[in-house]
DNA sequence: CCTTTTTCCGTAAACGTTTACGAGAACACA
DNA sequence: TGTGTTCTCGTAAACGTTTACGGAAAAAGG
């Protein structure tokens, strides 16, 4: 079915090693045969076998990234990667790379898939989300040297990969200061409840405002949910509960914040009236949402394309003649102010 | 670094060949060594390198799913396919097959990636997604006699592939069913503006339930869209400026059916007080909205778990003893009433 | 016309597997 | 002892590439 480069050879009646040279643009092969052979290529149908060719060249051209559903996220999952996955792939593809999604069960944070992935040479770097305050897919890859880049920092594998992230915990110093500046004083927040890196950031940011603000700290405002709808609205109901209820809330994503939302709904708490709201986490579904939900909004597909150039820069093979480096990003992330706080 | 099956033989002072055969659990070789090859197997942590693995064998033991966002779609993606992506890949794990997701631009519809994946065997089969009513990758595929598998139906390639797909036809006559026993008889449909399969049958059982009811159709009732947010946003007040404006609007999804309520709020109208709203794919944000919109389920994550027995029951080399066999299904859509008609 | 350089191409090895083939050893059976 | 069978294993080819090496032919230089 497919054409190999030995079809080509005998059609063209020379050597595969010349229809190989000729493929990949090396100097020592005629101009006129040159064209010939692509003509025929293109004529046969032909493109390499990337077996061959990585079984050859040691390198698979291609870099992984590994996705997996949280836990309780059964339903429906997380819109949040896609346009940063559009832009890594876009970048990638520019150095000839191709980008892969591993898909792993959900909950299950890979750490088998992630051996299986870099043990059978299916990529050549893989890429990472998630990242937790202490991930040991981190230190599985830094100890075994296999190229990697992180989406979120952590604190595991020091400063030995490239990795970019958003400023969670300005954002949640910034999202107090503003619900603050507004009057409030008892203010909650909900986060995943999941040891994510991001969400420890926020809760940081929001304590060290507090403080600041000379509010006392209550761990009575604070909850802990899945990543989506229903984690916000199973817990939201906790904080408001408190002895003195919330007149804010800040959500660390857009889903929870829908949960959350309706569970105030429910027992005739308005948000966006009787309580502000804010996301840290801002989608498209904050700005339709009535009331339109104030958010920081990251700048996903952006965020790829620099992730895809910090990750090629690191690897040697890749970066270009200055020599690989290892850099490390925090994006700032940008208050939007809409009607519910 | 990685160690290879000569490191093995080489340490046990054995053959290559009997490694493998050891390693590949073939009957020709002694239970002891067998045992001393898995031993040291699992100490020098080997696994086979899977370029070469694939080389030999002439198979990648990986689907490929191809992912795209849409046009119009630059900022968020689309979450369906998680959990239909969860079911596929555990079922193919079963069988020891890999699943990767292939990244493609937004709107592009990956012919040209497709034919990478197909030509440069990357993958041993493919699904396909955002099914069109006449698709040339479908085309493609049955013309190349390459493996694949179908969400959604098309009429391209005829019956020589396996798809699943779900019945919009009857969720659009049932939604105009319902919305007409409550009384409406001026009923928009917003759908998404490309040429995707399940918005032509979802306008089909539209038409065929008005007919039915003795409605006249209304080209002014319907109006095309992204399938977003924003494609809700910006198409909605186009069907409410009817000179005999809409008292229901059916929408395909959830994102648009956000937008669309978002519109209609803007101009004082309530969603499911002075308009019903139904929605034919829904998914959580429909049931934490504002009023909670009824709506279609889909069974996600079995769907791809069926999927992917359907496709290895349709390739000889992983259908058992009965042989190759292809099959196609519409799944049924249940309607969840809540709120908002 | 001879020597040197350049241009172009063929040969063959290598990447890490799997597997068909055959052969030696052990054993059974007569 | 001779023959056949069964276990086990080594040998080597093959999958489709890329590339180091060398050599023939052509061109250049004298």
């Amino acid at each position: 079915m497919a054409s190999s480069i030995h079809d080509l050879a005998r059609h063209l009646n020379i050597s595969i090693g010349t229809v190989s040279r000729a493929l990949n643009g090396r100097a020592d092969v005629n101009a006129d045969t040159r064209q010939r052979v692509l003509d025929a290529a293109k004529k046969l149908n032909y493109s390499p076998n990337q077996s061959g060719r990585s079984l050859r060249r040691g390198a698979t051209h291609s870099v992984a990234f590994m996705l997996q559903p949280h836990p309780g996220d059964q339903e429906y999952g997380e819109p949040f990667f896609i346009p940063f996955l559009t832009g890594l792939q876009a970048k990638l593809a520019e150095s000839g790379l191709d980008l892969i999604v591993v898909m792993g069960a959900p909950g299950d944070y890979q750490q088998e898939r992630l051996r299986r992935v870099v043990e059978t040479r299916r990529a050549d770097a893989v890429v990472l989300a998630w990242t937790r305050r202490e991930d040991e897919r981190i230190d599985y890859l830094t100890q075994s040297g296999f190229p990697f880049a992180t989406l979120g920092r952590s604190r595991s594998g020091g400063d030995s990969y490239p990795s970019l992230d958003l400023d969670f915990e300005k954002a949640g110093a910034d999202a107090v200061d503003r619900l603050v500046a507004r009057g409030h004083r008892r203010i909650a927040a909900i986060r995943p409840s999941l040891d994510l890196n991001f969400g420890y950031l926020f809760l940081a940011g929001y304590r060290k405002a507090l403080r600041r603000h000379g509010i006392e700290f209550d761990p009575e405002l604070i909850a802990d949910g899945f990543i989506n709808e229903a984690g916000g609205y199973a817990v939201t109901p906790k904080v408001m509960r408190s002895k003195d209820p919330p007149t804010a809330i800040i959500f660390n994503n857009d889903a929870m914040a829908l949960g959350g939302c309706k569970a105030l709904a429910e027992t005739g708490i308005r948000p966006g009236h009787d309580v502000a709201v804010i996301v840290i986490v801002d989608t498209p579904l904050c700005r339709y949402f009535s009331p339109a939900l104030t958010g920081f909004r990251p700048a996903l597909e952006p965020m790829g394309e620099r992730l895809a150039e910090m990750l090629l820069a690191s690897i040697p093979a890749y970066a270009g003649a200055e020599g690989a480096r290892i850099t490390r990003e925090v994006w700032p992330l940008e208050l939007i102010a809409r009607d519910s706080d």
